[in-house]
DNA sequence: ATAGCGTCTGTACCATGGTACGGAGTCAAG
DNA sequence: CTTGACTCCGTACCATGGTACAGACGCTAT
C-alpha cells in the first residue's frame, strides 16, 4: 500500500502541510522521492506506517502531549523502554493536575464573582472590584 | 506619585519589556514624554491608574483571560455594562470547563494506562499500544 | 562635566503548532 | 500531448504572550 501526501493527510484527518511540517519536526519520515526512472524527480510515496505514526500523534496529542514528548514516545516505540514511557506519562499527569488546579481555581472564583454581579446591581460590579485587588 | 517604566514593572511584578508590549496591545496607555522643557525628549512617567491597570490585567490573566479578553473588561471599566461583563465571565467559566473536562479525560486515560503499564511488563506497552488503535 | 544606569524606539526573535503561497515539476486522464 | 490536479521545496506568515537587543538619548551622582 502506497499512498501520496495528499492521501497520507486525508487518512490522517490532517492537512498536506501538517504532514510536511511533522516532517521538519522529524517526527514522520521523509521517503525517497522516485517516480520510476533514475532522474532526480519523482513523488514520495507513503506507507501504512507512516500513516500508524500519523494517528499515533493525534491521539498522543489528544492525550495531552506536547509534539516534542511525542517525537520522545515514537523513539521509544522502538526501544521497548517501558519504565522511560510511564515516566513521561506520569509527568504528563502532573502536569495536566497542576493546570487543571490553576483552572478550576479560576473557574470557582469567576463563577462566585458572576452569580455576585448578578445578584445585585448595587456598587461596583465584583468581578471588575476583584481584579483591583 | 509618579514611576519609570522600571518602577512600574518592578512594581506590578513583570518585565520592562511586558509594559512595552502591553502598551502595543493598547493595554495600557503611553503617557507624554517630557523632560521639564518644551523639547521633544524625556521620560515618560507612570501613575496609580497605571500600577492599577498593571495589577488589574495581571490578576484577569490569573483567571484565564486572554489579553484580548481583558482589554475588552478594561474598557468595560470605564462604561458600567455589568452584563457584559458577567457575559464575559460566563464565557470564560464556559471555554474553562471544556478544557477542564478535556484535560480530566486525557489524564484519566493516562493514569489508566501508565497503572496498567506498571503492572506487568508482559507484552507491549499499553499506553504505547493506546496510541495505535 | 562625564561616567554610568535607565529609558526610548524600532525591530527581530523565542516557543508552540501549524497554515499559506509561489514557482517548478510530475502524473494520470482525456 | 495537453490540461488540470497534485506534489515538491523554500520561505513567509498566523496567533499568543512575551523577550532581547542595538543605538541614541535622558538623568543623576560624583
Amino acid at each position: 500500500m502506497s499512498l501520496t501526501i495528499g492521501k497520507l493527510a486525508a487518512a490522517g484527518g490532517v492537512g498536506v502541510e501538517t504532514i510536511r511540517y511533522y516532517q521538519r519536526r522529524g517526527l514522520i519520515g521523509t521517503p525517497a522521492r522516485s517516480g520510476g526512472d533514475g532522474w532526480r524527480g519523482g513523488i514520495r510515496r507513503y506507507d501504512d506506517n507512516d500513516l500508524r505514526r500519523l494517528k499515533f500523534i493525534r491521539a498522543a496529542q489528544a492525550a495531552g502531549f506536547t509534539l516534542e514528548e511525542i517525537s520522545e514516545l515514537l523513539a521509544l516505540e522502538e526501544s521497548d523502554d517501558r519504565a522511560r514511557v510511564r515516566t513521561l506519562a506520569r509527568q504528563r499527569v502532573a502536569a495536566l493536575d497542576e493546570k487543571i488546579a490553576q483552572m478550576s481555581e479560576a473557574r470557582a472564583a469567576l463563577t462566585r464573582l458572576a452569580d455576585q454581579c448578578a445578584a445585585s446591581d448595587k456598587g461596583p460590579c465584583p468581578i471588575l472590584a476583584a481584579f483591583e485587588a
